[in-house]
DNA sequence: TCAGCAATTTGATTTGGAACAATCGGATTT
DNA sequence: AAATCCGATTGTTCCAAATCAAATTGCTGA
């Protein structure tokens, strides 16, 4: 059911002038018809494509992490977005990727042939919409990139795996039966996360130690972090 | 006449998946009919819209250079793109702009009310291959300001402002007739310049003067630079 | 032509993060 | 349980770019 697979921008209705079809995607049996609904599943660290691979088709994220990269001849490496539940990629405007795609975990995708978006009006908005999305989000990472202190960008990327951040009751105690949203899963090693936020490995670390000697976050093997004082990080982005 | 608004992507086609329809681009009568054509004028640091603003139309850069820029709250600045002749600004995923809008030298703009867009197939694809181009240009800017030097930020803006770089004979003479596309227009001064790459105007000034020390560039009228050594200034982007 | 002002350049100093170098800690293997 | 491995952490040093501070250049209008 490919409904299933294009919920993340559901949410994002209004009045912009142009920001896709949203009333066609309460009605996708246009796409369910042509579409075989292939899956491809990767193992964490599979490469999907490699930039300079041709393009022929696009994916969307089911369930996983996945990211985009470039590198420079020297070997420098510049990981430019992270791909969760609902994106899409392997979007090009020439005939080639632009980027390489490598999964961070388990990945699950929704594989779609070239022909089926361009004959689809459905898809197209839906890409469009995903594409209007990335911008903003690689907007606000160039401010990042270009502005923003070491301390700065981890606390922003912290931030960014908050889900519904920006609530009141930040400080509060955990509700019973609720999920705790404030125990983040970085699925990504600190040399990827430094790759992501123009840092070294180094300097990743010493701020997540930093942020731990002064109890805003609690590290649990590594990979999962909680966030004991939300206000705290967020206060520390930059943007407030 | 829309068509002549409508220049810059036309030499982008090809096979990939999600392209656009460049074959309408050689009609444009459907939307010529439908657009009364209107246009707006803007002088150089006029601001078209701020960041937040309700998003209510697009608009392509007919003649001229504009920035997208976004604030922190303590006013660190980063202009996150650049707009030259055939860019379209002024898409928005959610009702409001995300970035502020502003104008580097006088700017002519074609205006399109949201209805038109969403009604135009053509539109569509159009728009849609703008914002294929404008992400991988922010792929690219991103690896700038995460992993390159001052010295390489600077090199590959310059390299950007020439036009058909790439080609043979990079080091020849003048031809007879032919523009100097050499000599390039920075239009911005050397703040907005420092705000792009993220850098300050000291250290922007140091490496333009460096590499005129080199002499691999020539320094007229401060906004206008000749490139004495093309070849050179590639090999210092970090990219060859 | 000459103030006056703003933008740019140049100089001196500081500093945040990179680079280099151990060490640690958890997971896997034997 | 010991050995190995690999990613993460911590310590030290170094350096590129930021910051602070003049000096210079170029532009504008009287």
């Amino acid at each position: 059911m490919v409904s299933a697979t294009l919920t993340k921008h559901s949410d994002l209705d209004g009045q912009a002038p142009f920001k896709g079809c949203q009333e066609n995607f309460k009605q996708p049996e246009g796409l369910v018809g042509k579409n075989p609904g292939r899956k491809q599943r990767l193992s964490a660290h599979d490469v999907l494509f490699y930039e300079g691979d041709k393009a022929e088709r696009l994916y969307e994220v089911v369930r996983g992490v996945m990211m985009l990269y470039k590198l420079l001849p020297d070997g420098r490496r510049q990981v430019v977005y992270i791909l969760r539940e609902g994106d899409m990629l392997g979007f090009s405007n020439r005939d080639f990727f632009d980027c390489t795609a490598e999964a961070l975990t388990e990945v699950e995708l929704q594989v779609f042939e070239g022909r089926e978006i361009s004959t689809s009006p459905m898809m197209q908005h839906y890409v469009n919409r995903c594409l209007l999305s990335q911008m903003e989000n690689l907007h606000e990472h160039t401010v990042l990139l270009g502005r923003k202190s070491a301390l700065e960008r981890v606390s922003t990327f912290l931030m960014g795996l908050v889900p519904n951040r920006g609530g009141h009751g930040c400080e509060g105690p955990l509700e019973e039966g609720q999920p705790d949203t404030r125990t983040v899963e970085l699925s990504m090693t600190r040399q990827e996360i430094a790759d992501y936020l123009g840092l070294t490995i180094e300097t990743v670390s010493r701020v997540i130690s930093q942020l731990k000697r002064r109890g805003l976050i609690k590290v649990e093997k590594q990979d999962s972090i909680h966030i004991s004082n939300i206000c705290g990080i967020c206060q520390l982005t930059g943007m407030h």
